[in-house]
DNA sequence: CGGCCCCCCTTAACGCTGTTAAGTGCATGG
DNA sequence: CCATGCACTTAACAGCGTTAAGGGGGGCCG
């Protein structure tokens, strides 16, 4: 149903695999498919990536591309700030599109541009006087963190913006949940509103990041996280 | 390979699916091969469940069973380490597994063990006279980070207790970040030591539940986790 | 201007996948 | 002793990722 416009690339054949992915879903994502969207037989991806892995790689680079533009649009006086908002912008971002956080997530990127948010994030972070190594600990904290949580969550909302997948309804969690009265409670916190459960969880992040690796480091350079004893290297 | 034991069953079944995944990964997990380790024909798996995403299902169950038993011999005195030693708990089985958190991140469970360590947890976790709804948001911003965490590792270390992928290199990461020399460095903190990293983000969490959600639920009854307080949606 | 080459795509085919339909043996209960 | 139905078999299908081989066309070289 696509229309030829001249040549190939690796991201016009990227570009289309995200309309197909928000089609179909990952388990969906067929190269037949993508190639008949760009008016093209399936063998012809094979010119331009050496196998579905690597188109996967291209979709997930392409996915941190489109987080650029609002991470550049973000004014931010401190890194709690940035820090909160560049989590904010991978979770919207990967809500756009139909199993987006499974795509991004332990994909390696064919390009660096995940380095431009990282790399200003860390010279407001160490501006504050503390080490690179407890910056780059509290990114990785936070994506990690906004990474899992989109996972989670869009396998109770499936399609962006669709509703929620019926055997999630906290109802029927709660339901059976009988003999956990506490944990039964808890299953509307888990899956009632995702985006005020985000922020609390992110608030909660932020604030740690700051009594353990930021503080921390302004007194001492080896910060110790009175976690399983292991002194920083 | 396998020997017939009489008949099968949900659990058996599962329990062979998760040896299989850990020689071939979830990309090689073929429903032909389970059934051949079992000595039985593929479709007779069809008999126990409805399809392939059904016996998945099953397989994160049984990982949830499995971290159960290590859950149950925590004895911890305070929600905080009762906290920290369940998400360790999650990552060490998960890391048991290849792809063990591909596997177990948003797959429904069969059964509801998760929450007996959850109701334990809250018990602890209301006794200091916080709520519910708090404690529930603690559980699920610690349990979302670990398996995050683990979906990371197990891209860097793919086979349990294997060697690094290469890719993942912190050398080789270093050398394409010419032009970022803050995010070059933190390459090496990614991806370097991933137990101490483990720690240091787990202890960061547990310090910032304590400030946001355990601290001022002394206090009222509905904390302000203090965010942008945007709940757009 | 002629011919060659290489880039980019095509057609054909392979082995494998999840899944369904239909049939079979065996244990069990009436 | 026969009938019921559980638990499995064999056979087959459509669709998947991937490879091999071939072809058309634009640009460069003789």
């Amino acid at each position: 149903m696509g229309t030829r416009l001249g040549r190939l690339d690796r991201s016009r054949v990227a570009d289309t695999a995200l309309q197909v992915l928000n089609d179909v879903g990952l388990e969906g994502l067929a190269l037949r498919r993508i190639a008949n969207e760009l008016n093209v037989q399936a063998p012809a991806l094979y010119w331009h990536f050496k196998n579905k892995q690597e188109l996967l790689d291209e979709m997930a680079t392409e996915l941190m591309r489109r987080m650029l533009e609002p991470l550049e649009g973000i004014e931010a006086a401190t890194w709690q700030e940035y820090l909160a908002a560049s989590a904010r912008v991978t979770r919207r971002t990967l809500l756009d599109y139909r199993d987006g956080a499974k795509v991004f997530s332990g994909t390696r990127f064919t390009a660096n541009h995940h380095a431009i948010p990282l790399e200003r994030f860390l010279e407001v972070w160490t501006g504050e006087g503390a080490s690179v190594h407890s910056g780059a600990r509290a990114w990785f904290t936070a994506h990690t963190f906004a990474v899992g949580y989109v996972i989670e969550e869009q396998s109770v909302y499936p399609l962006p913006g669709g509703s929620r997948d019926p055997a999630y309804e906290p109802d029927g969690r709660a339901h059976r949940m009988e003999g956990y009265p506490l944990a039964g409670q808890a299953g509307w916190e888990f899956f009632g509103d995702l985006d005020k459960g985000f922020e609390e969880s992110l608030a909660a992040i932020v604030a740690g990041v700051d009594v353990t690796l930021m503080r921390p480091a302004r007194r001492a350079p080896a910060p110790d996280t009175g976690g399983s004893g292991a002194t920083a290297q």
